[in-house]
DNA sequence: ACCTGAACACCGTTCAAGT
DNA sequence: ACCTGAACACCGTTCAAGT
């Protein structure tokens, strides 16, 4: 009974149905033992394949942030590159908003992270910014979108409903709460980044107009 | 021994509590047994004064954002007001990183949060902004604020290390690197503030300007 | 009204044992 | 190498009982 011929887990196989769980029944809805019988097997035997609950949330963590777009950078329009990056950032963790606590709270993986932390600071040098703004405008960017997907996502919409009904008296539905919120929140978003990339140009316009010339020669 | 004449908890002792054994331990150190032991008491106690763990931190963090000023906004001076009210809300939280993401994740006490929204709101519309664009351009502060708070606190320093190494290899000494990280973040956060700030002058010429006009008058 | 001891239904994780 | 049953040291919370 024990030790079938081909193993009965894979990783891959754990962080889909942990990921699956999380979904459904929240962060703290997710434990061992629920993964387990989830997954036809004892709790113990996950251990065979992951050492503790929390390498296994990070290895979903790099799941869900694969798919980060960081190739908007490619022609060195950096207005681009970071609009592209934050909102893909943004899907991606509105995707799985009950994991966002956990991605925002954690020091994360480095594996993926790094690399794609790396990917904009070059990104932004090479489009004209000096290495140190380079790296303000990139923890900037990212204090926006884990902000956001924060405030939109893990918040339960019926705790805003209050806010929205002071705002839009006149708002008689309140079943149409959850979607006006939603448009609020990515409404706020994207002016909060249009804004800021706006404001940078205000700010530094030697730099911003210097990277603007350079993705015209690309 | 049950029932002394003077009750041996309160709410507030409780809070107190609370508050230094996370500040202390981290929010996955606090527990009920343990907090009752800190307080010298058992646990079941604590269920006299509070019904579940949840609402006790609800209280704590209300504890923790009562000092948040909002006061900024009195003269019609919408920049003023909102980096008042920014650097006040992200100076409170930086005093309890282990809360933060506790903060940021519930939907948090509306008794003292929405008075705060309300305060703000308010604020921006009387100095000439349009509700909805209010109400926009409070999320995205709010954004900045718990987003910088979380990266900022919530992850390891250590973890950082290697990003700041490789912006900077000539930092030789190690044990800097804390200084270095906060020094970086506040900066980031300083960025993202003005440049948002910056922006909306930029995008709203009008509505910034109006505003600006209606300061001078007050 | 406030505190206690005992108990319930859970946790993450370890470990010897099985194949 | 991979899975199991039993166990350890915890949780939050309930509840009857005491004063």
């Amino acid at each position: 009974m024990a030790r079938p011929r081909t193993p009965l887990l894979s990783r891959t196989r754990i962080q889909e149905a942990a990921l699956a769980l999380v979904d459904r029944d929240g962060l703290q809805g997710l434990s061992m033992r629920k993964l387990a019988q989830e997954l036809g097997v004892q709790a113990p035997s996950l251990y065979s394949h992951y050492r503790t609950k929390e390498e296994l949330l990070n290895d979903v963590v790099d799941r869900i942030t694969a798919d980060i777009d960081v190739s908007g950078f490619k022609n060195g329009d950096w207005r681009h590159g970071l609009t592209v990056w934050a909102r893909s950032y943004r899907d991606a963790l509105a995707a799985h908003p009950n994991m966002v606590a956990f991605i925002a709270s954690g020091p994360g993986r480095r594996e993926e992270a790094l690399r794609r932390a790396d990917a904009i600071h070059g990104g932004l040098v090479s489009a004209g910014w000096p290495a140190r703004l380079a790296t303000m405008i990139g923890a900037s960017t990212r204090y926006l979108v884990v902000g956001a997907a924060i405030n939109s996502f893990a918040r339960g919409f019926d705790a805003d409903a209050r806010v929205y009904q002071d705002r839009y008296p006149n708002l008689s539905q309140a079943h149409r709460l959850p979607e006006l919120a939603a448009e609020i929140d990515n409404d706020s978003f994207e002016l909060a980044l249009r804004a800021f990339i706006a404001g940078l140009e205000t700010l530094y316009p030697r730099q911003a107009t210097r990277a603007e010339a350079e993705s015209r020669h690309a």
